[in-house]
DNA sequence: CACCATCTAGTTGTGCACAATTGAATTGTG
DNA sequence: CACAATTCAATTGTGCACAACTAGATGGTG
C-alpha cells in the first residue's frame, strides 16, 4: 500500500516537467525583454553568440553548437542576412556546406550584447555558484532523457 | 581584476541558458516518443490531464493551469476536438465563456496514459527527492524571471 | 438606464522546434 | 573508375508560444 501509484507518479512528473517548462518560458520572457533593442529572439542570439565566438562556421557546425538542425537553422540565418547581421556563402571547398559569419554590423552589435548576459544573471536573483549548480543538475538530467528517448 | 568581466558572465549566462533549453527540449524528446502510442503532443497531454484532474473547465482556466492564453489554447483545442477527446461549449451563464471537458473517448484515453508518468520518471534516473529539489529550484528561478520581466 | 471599462475567445502574424523529404556534393568501396 | 552510401543545406508541413488585435458579452458607474 505503500507502494508509489500511477497517481502519485503523475503528479510527479507533471510538477517536474511543468517546473522545466515554466522556467524556460520564463528566461525567453526576460530575454525577450531584454533583447528587444537588439532587434535579436532569443535564440537569434544564441546564434549570434557562437559566430561571435567562433568565428565564420559551416551551419551545421552553428548546429551542432546549439542542438539545432537546418530545418530551424536555414529560416533563422536568411532572418539575420536580412538584418544585415550575418553573410552565408557557400563553401568553396566542399560545395555542400555553407558558410556562416558575422557581418560588421553583426561584431558592432557584439558591444551591445555584453551588457546583456550581467541583466540575465541578474534576473535570476542566483548567485555563481547556485547557477552552478543548477546547470550541472540539468544537464545529468539532459544526459539522461537524450538516452533514454533513443531506447525507446 | 578579480571582478567578474562581462566575458564570464556571457559565458555562464549562455550555460545556464543553454542548459535549461537542453533539459526542457530533451524533455519533450521523451515526450514525444512515450506519447506517440496516445496520439498526443506534450501540450495536449497537459491540457488532457488538467481536464482528467478538474472535470469541465472554461478556456481561462486551463490557461491558468498552464500559464497559456487562447492563442496558444484554441487552436490546441480545436485539435483535440477534431480528434475527438473534447468538447467545447460556450457557457450558457457567461457567453463569454467556453467550457472544456473530456469525451468520453478522452477518459477513456486517461487509463493508457497512467503508464506515462513512470515511464518519464524513470527516464530522468533521478529519484524522487532529487527531483522535487531540482523542482524547487526551478520554480524559484521562475518567481525571479517573472518578476524581472515585469521591471523592464 | 446608458455607457464605458473590462473580460473572454478567437484570429492573425511572426518565429521557433522538429520530422520527413529533396537535391546536390562528397566519400568510400568494390 | 563507377556507383552506392553518406553528408549537408534547404524545403515542406505540423504544432506550439506569444504579441497584437477583434468581436461580443458582462458589469460597474454616473
Amino acid at each position: 500500500m505503500s507502494a508509489t501509484s500511477a497517481e502519485d507518479f503523475l503528479r510527479l512528473d507533471q510538477q517536474i516537467c511543468f517546473s522545466l517548462n515554466a522556467a524556460s518560458r520564463a528566461f525567453n520572457g526576460v530575454y525577450r525583454v531584454v533583447l528587444k533593442d537588439l532587434g535579436l529572439t532569443y535564440p537569434q542570439y544564441l546564434v549570434m553568440l557562437v559566430l561571435w565566438e567562433h568565428g565564420q562556421l559551416p551551419v551545421k557546425k552553428v548546429g551542432e553548437h546549439l542542438r539545432l538542425d537546418s530545418g530551424t537553422l536555414s529560416p533563422l540565418l536568411k532572418r539575420l542576412e536580412t538584418a544585415g547581421l550575418v553573410r552565408r556563402e557557400r563553401s568553396a571547398r566542399d560545395e555542400r556546406s555553407v558558410e556562416v559569419r558575422a557581418t560588421e554590423e553583426g561584431l558592432a552589435l557584439r558591444e551591445r550584447a555584453l551588457q546583456v548576459p550581467r541583466r540575465i544573471v541578474a534576473a535570476t536573483s542566483f548567485d555563481v555558484d547556485e547557477i552552478r549548480a543548477l546547470r550541472a543538475r540539468l544537464d545529468e538530467l539532459t544526459v539522461a532523457l537524450d538516452a533514454a528517448a533513443l531506447d525507446a
